[in-house]
DNA sequence: CGGACTTACTTTTGCTATGAAACAATCCAG
DNA sequence: CTGGATTGTTTCATAGCAAAAGTAAGTCCG
């Protein structure tokens, strides 16, 4: 079942819109994909034959699971050869680079982490172009690669502004292009977790959708009609003028009050350490606030209190369909989720859509994962921008 | 120059951006709107030429104003028959109906306001019955109704609940169509002047637009990829469960430091009345804090930082290309312009592009425009929703 | 003054995506 | 086994478009 082409990128936009569809929304009968896109059956099936002989779309024998025994000719469900294609995402943080393979439905097949020694971009593209070999080893027809990083990045290809690595103009995709002879899209990790989550994940299908991070800093993005809203703010600084309490602790890293300064995992080790003089990890202090331990519980309340605040006034002002926080520091909700839940309704107006928030603890290989969709989405889809 | 068909409703497609574009965007030039649309050169031949014979479009000598001086055949330019039809558009408020005679360019070409002494849905649409009559004498062509009321509106017709008329499920829409024979929109007061500015005024081609009002409520509406994003709250409580300061005012009318506590003009005026016991005019509290008076400069103060957090957070969340700024109690600006500015600063990042703000004091007489715009939108370009 | 050039618009032509409608396939019910 | 229901296929006419070639109306410059 290998493909011949080398590329199928070649696709009318009909076919486009049939592919995505599929592709985001599982197997669909072709009476389906015509409702779905306003078109007739007869254009749905001129589109997608052409997809099924270059062997992109299969029929599959039905879901199974939900039989409808209703009567009439069977529906003949399509669904996208996933493992017709890999993809590669990286994740580069400035200890280490994780590495994922994925299909084409993003489904991680393989993960691969190594140390980063250096920050130079040359060694840093050796280091990408090592672990693709590593990585390419068992992933046939490998399509090709994701980047995501903290800080700004251009045209999908450059870094402008990179803190954490100090980089500035480095133009990563020429250097893993030109090292593994594979496309490259280089993108900022919020900015790929975000398109991530939107065509496969929490915001699928979703016209108005917003995620929020809480780790090592905080990120937002937002998707409207579908579409990621690129915005200036992409490096790790942001939400440090978001400010949430005036009265609120003061930390290295962010203004006082500031969401990044009541939020983030860094922020919340600080503020205990500078009143207890014990130096917790962010686990510890969740555990001890469970138990009631009075300073953790404190520190940990106001977070979550901050955490509603911040999605109240997502919701109000971005109105999204749903908010997804996402992140390492999202163990909070687990914790405080009922405080949390109590701000939001506060600060919400008692008649308004009440809020669609999901949560989703991240490791750095699910960002990996986010930088392998935006390789999904602009090599074998052709989605230029956004 | 009159037309025969009764209604050129019956456009393609195509051509209805053509005409959208030519409204919205003045007078245009084939080849300008060709580049607009993405459509070829021929094409606009093709798709112009029935809207020029109908009468919809007409070409003008030229701006004259703009001549570039550049070699080659000058350029044609298209524009609107703006006076080929009459709008109406009507503000319903608890003691008074306003209504505007608007052009297909939503120019206003008369007014008129008269007393609302019943609030019987008969006896308002027996009012706005007999104020269509009075300003359709000088209008002729007139196509279609806008109503613009406080409250919530469901399918552009029927008023769902309206806090202030004390309404609940009324047909205005059929009610007076009935009576005027004319088609009728019913729109929310708030999402009319968005779609008003949308098209017509701050919000002209932008893809994200906001718009806050400041009057006797809060107004909020937020337009995404140049359409206005439905939300649930469309009342005039809007805004009383914005929490901006946990230890600001408490008013009768909103949440202890909320939007509606600390900006609406009966909250100001409530303020200053329970610290003095003087009953003064929003002008006057105004007048007052711009010379000196303590108590009034530090409630205009607290409401011109309650404004700057509130542009911010909108400006940080829904990432709008502008902001705008409507109703009757945004002279606010003008008194405290400089505090504002200051507290949206300070509450954005320093990277983030600088928030577009426009300032705009509107009347009744501007929402009723908006309404009338609402008109213009469903009736002759069969916008049916949004 | 007049040809070269430039830009705007129009006409023609052919192609493509589309929907409509007739047709075929495949199930269920009785 | 027949009729009905539903899905998918084929055929065909057509709307809408781009490309190319042609026309119009100006400027530039010798």
């Amino acid at each position: 079942m290998t493909t011949h082409a080398a590329s199928w990128l070649p696709l009318s936009a009909g076919e486009r819109s049939v592919a995505i569809e599929v592709l985001v929304h599982g197997p669909l009968s072709r009476t389906e994909l015509a409702h779905r896109l306003n078109l007739s059956a007869g254009s749905l099936t001129r589109l997608t034959k052409p997809l099924i002989e270059s062997g992109l779309l299969v029929e599959v024998p039905d879901g199974g699971g939900t039989t409808q025994t209703r009567q009439g000719r069977p529906s003949q469900p399509l669904d996208i050869v996933a493992e017709s294609r890999a993809f590669l995402g990286f994740k580069v943080t400035q200890e280490r680079v994780y590495g994922v393979v994925t299909t084409l439905r993003s489904d991680v097949t393989a993960r691969l982490d190594r140390p980063l020694t250096s920050h130079d971009p040359e060694d840093v593209a050796d280091l990408l172009a090592e672990m693709t070999t590593e990585l390419a080893a068992g992933a046939p027809g490998l399509a090709g690669i994701g980047i995501g990083v903290g800080g700004r990045v251009r045209d999908r290809a450059v870094v402008g502004e990179s803190p954490f690595l100090l980089w500035r103009d480095v133009p990563l995709a020429r250097l893993v292009e030109r090292r593994t002879g594979l496309p490259v899209v280089v993108e900022n990790d919020v900015a790929a977790l975000v398109e991530a989550e939107t065509w496969f994940g929490a915001g699928r299908g979703l016209d108005r959708f917003a995620v929020l991070t809480i780790g090592a800093g905080i990120g937002y993005g937002l998707v409207l009609g579908g579409r990621r809203v690129p915005y200036a703010e992409e490096d790790r600084g942001f939400g440090s003028h978001w400010i949430i309490d005036p009265h609120g602790p003061l930390t290295p890293s962010g203004e006082r009050g500031s969401a990044v300064s009541l939020l983030t995992i860094p922020s919340i080790r600080y503020q205990i350490r500078a009143a207890t003089g014990r130096d917790l990890t962010y686990e510890e202090i969740l555990g001890l606030a469970v138990a009631g331990e009075p300073m953790c519980s404190r520190v940990v309340d106001e977070a979550a209190r901050a955490l509603g605040t911040l999605v109240a006034q997502i919701a109000n002002f971005a109105m999204p369909q749903k908010i997804l926080l996402a992140g390492e520091g999202v163990g909070l909700m687990d914790v405080a989720g009922t405080t949390a839940r109590e701000t939001i309704r506060a600060h919400r107006h008692p008649l308004a859509a009440p809020v669609g928030l999901e949560t989703k603890v991240s490791d750095f290989h699910d960002w990996a994962r986010g930088a392998a969709v935006l390789a999904i989405q602009v090599l074998v889809l052709g989605t230029a921008e956004g």
